[in-house]
DNA sequence: GTGAATTATGTAATCGCTTGCAGGCGGAGG
DNA sequence: CCTCCGCCTGCAAGCGATTACATAATTCAC
């Protein structure tokens, strides 16, 4: 049996997006086709007699679709739809009314194969929940959607796994450039990403190489800002609060902090602690600290997101903020001046972060002078509220903590 | 002049990312090309002489390459890589030793083109950094992930032309599935994703249909619980506060908390009052209000994101919460539990949300069921400790508020 | 009015991958 | 020894765009 006419009322219709088509058997085409096409069989979804049940995944929308409708040919239309004003205005407004009209959308893979480039940058963040992640995509995105350029993130939940697959992905997806603002990254994974060839920035991670540039804040700078203003209050009991990322930034975070304190108050007693990254990890974190033997007077957040939980975990139980404990941040996010009390902490510039990122990538001028270098980036100490002079200095001393579980609070 | 040998060693290299090839002179490649296979002109950065400069967008890393040095055809190196166990395993073993040894990560653009069908799901969201949105993606994306299905998120910062272009691009990428997730959608916009074809799903706009299903959550039950409750501690003076966007939630939440207080306390006195969504919108619609003549016992908050930004506020005017004012939010976001005071709020199941969209964008037996329906989710009242009786009950009565200047805090 | 110069459009190869069909190879059965 | 039947593998036609080159349609100068 073979189809006799492709007209598409001989093509009984169940739902829109389900249709029937008659089997062919043709010595040319083998025992299951169409007419007009060759049908592949993984459209096809269940042979109902004589009929394939096809469920039709995408309209059949592509230029040779709008070519027809306004009596041009592919090449035409392609170059309208692209702005290269070669096209006579006639043939250009028959051709936006014909795709209009088919309410017509290019593939944009089909676009991206053809071209062999994309104007698409990735993205890579551990955890786009605390909005120093967000800010720094946020940043990048702008200066990229000023360019025509698109972002994609991928958020890696502080997951290796996840992280080789986004990374798998966006290498698949060629993007012209990739940011990995990542603290699990390990060398295996640089590697991945240095044989890609894709222009790539690190974050706090890794040693510039041809294609890989690095950006990094000092933290060294920074974290020594943070100790010597507590020094100069006179705390001489810290505990540096870090989360579970072995490698990057939060640990030279906390090797800073430890070298910074044994030079300039080598008798002070320190203390290290950590949970995971967020509000509920630093609240955890904190209640831990605070039912060990240690008695800080003052705690280092590596990062205002877990601070904001911390200080929410010393008013469940009653310690004062700053007169009991003084408490820091690291990052400088919005939250931080939001929060009670606002948070002492050191400013990270995300803005200017994203904005390098996106420089560096996208080819010019800033990329050829910046690409494979490593880039250095002040942080600056911000006081606000939440850090004073001990209590030793002050009244008795003694801390008038409450027991773990206050009044619930959902 | 035509390039007599193909053998690379005859190309000049200057880095690795420029090559050199010689011109060809053939009347059957026309005045630029090489021998192999047509080079299109976009690829060429400069000519030089009688070579063409050529910046290498991508290792040449394809199928093919990795067919060759494994002995086999392409179909074979696509079956193995798709797990399609027809492939005797010594086969198997060789090609993938050599798509190892090549570091060879197939083209998606490419793969995708091909099916005609991608696992890949979008969702567009108004404002990624208000937690609200980042847990329904975040939802979303482990969904999708456990079942092998990648998402792609686009943020609009609540810009109707952001909005228009990202909603292009979705269609562009031919998405398996979109999450509408937005409250500046207008109806052209609603129309261009009908006819796309493409399964979406509305967060609270629009009307369903064909392939456009609606989750909503029940506003009006949550807005009528807090108004409810703000109404037995005895509240009378009650200001809304809502964010710029004229369409969906917002709106409906601000109707019903009119029409609720309306009707259960006929004789309470109303304002509406308007910032933009986030931590600094909320500081400032708060501050605009308290300078106002009207003088409120309670701020119903649109959502939490906001209220913690007027929580911030008036504690800069040395407004006590709740004894003074009191204050609620909306969504029951991570944060409303840990500022301070903590937030009396509604509780959004975005988990919830989440997973249903995913259940509904992919093919299944739930998106049979519930695909082009609308479905209501119910919110659920939370009391902590920013709510409590107005001040009239209490002591004096008369507010305390500070000059709307206070000490300065970066 | 005619050929040259210019401009607009068409033809078809190509991007890298998937997959229907064909063909080769080897062992079992006759 | 030959046929039949599976099991693997290869061939080549798509997918939907871009674009080099060819050709057709204009414009222009003389």
């Amino acid at each position: 049996m073979t189809c006799r006419s492709c007209s598409r009322t001989k093509y009984p219709h169940t739902s829109d997006r389900i249709l029937f088509l008659p089997l062919v058997q043709d010595s040319a085409s083998g025992p299951i086709g169409h007419l007009s096409k060759r049908l592949h069989l993984n459209r096809i979804e269940a042979a109902v007699g004589e009929f394939v049940m096809v469920r039709e995944q995408f309209p059949l929308l592509n230029l040779e679709a709008v070519a027809k409708r306004a009596g041009v040919s592919t090449a035409t239309v392609s170059r309208v739809l692209n702005n290269l004003n070669v096209v006579k205005g006639s043939t250009r407004t028959r051709v936006l009314k014909a795709a209009e009209e088919l309410r017509y959308h290019p593939n944009l893979h089909a676009r991206s194969l053809a071209r062999g480039k994309s104007r698409t940058l990735g993205i890579l963040v551990s955890n786009m929940e605390n909005p120093f992640f967000f800010d720094i995509y946020h940043a990048l995105e702008s200066a990229a959607h000023s360019c025509g350029y698109e972002v994609v993130v991928a958020n890696t939940d502080y997951r290796s796994e996840q992280l080789v697959a986004s990374v798998r992905l966006m290498i698949g997806w060629r993007v012209a450039g990739l940011a990995a603002v990542v603290s699990e990254m390990d060398s295996h994974l640089i590697q991945m990403l240095a044989d890609s060839r894709i222009p790539i920035v690190f974050y706090d991670v890794g040693t510039p190489q041809k294609n890989i540039t690095n950006v990094r804040v000092d933290y060294r700078k920074g974290m020594k800002k943070i100790v010597e203003y507590l020094h100069s209050l006179g705390h001489t009991r810290m505990a540096f609060l870090g989360h579970h990322s072995t490698l990057g930034p939060i640990s030279e975070r906390e090797k800073t902090f430890l070298e910074t304190v044994k030079r300039i108050s080598p008798h002070a007693e320190v203390r290290i602690a950590s949970g995971s990254d967020g509000l509920e990890g630093g609240r955890l974190a904190a209640r831990e600290l605070l039912s060990s033997s240690f008695d800080p007077t003052a705690i280092i957040c590596v990062n205002d997101f877990m601070a904001v939980g911390v200080l929410r975990q010393l008013r469940d139980q009653g310690v004062r903020v700053p007169e009991e404990i003084s408490v820091t941040g690291f990052d400088n996010i919005k939250l931080s001046e939001f929060c009670s009390p606002a948070l002492t902490t050191v400013h990270i510039p995300r803005e200017k972060i994203g904005q390098k990122i996106f420089e560096i990538l996208v080819p010019g001028e800033s990329s050829d002078r910046l690409a494979g270098q490593e880039i250095l980036i002040d942080p600056e100490l911000v006081v606000r509220e939440s850090t004073s002079v001990p209590r030793s200095e002050q009244a008795g001393g003694s801390i008038s903590k409450r027991a773990v579980s206050p009044a619930v609070v959902r």
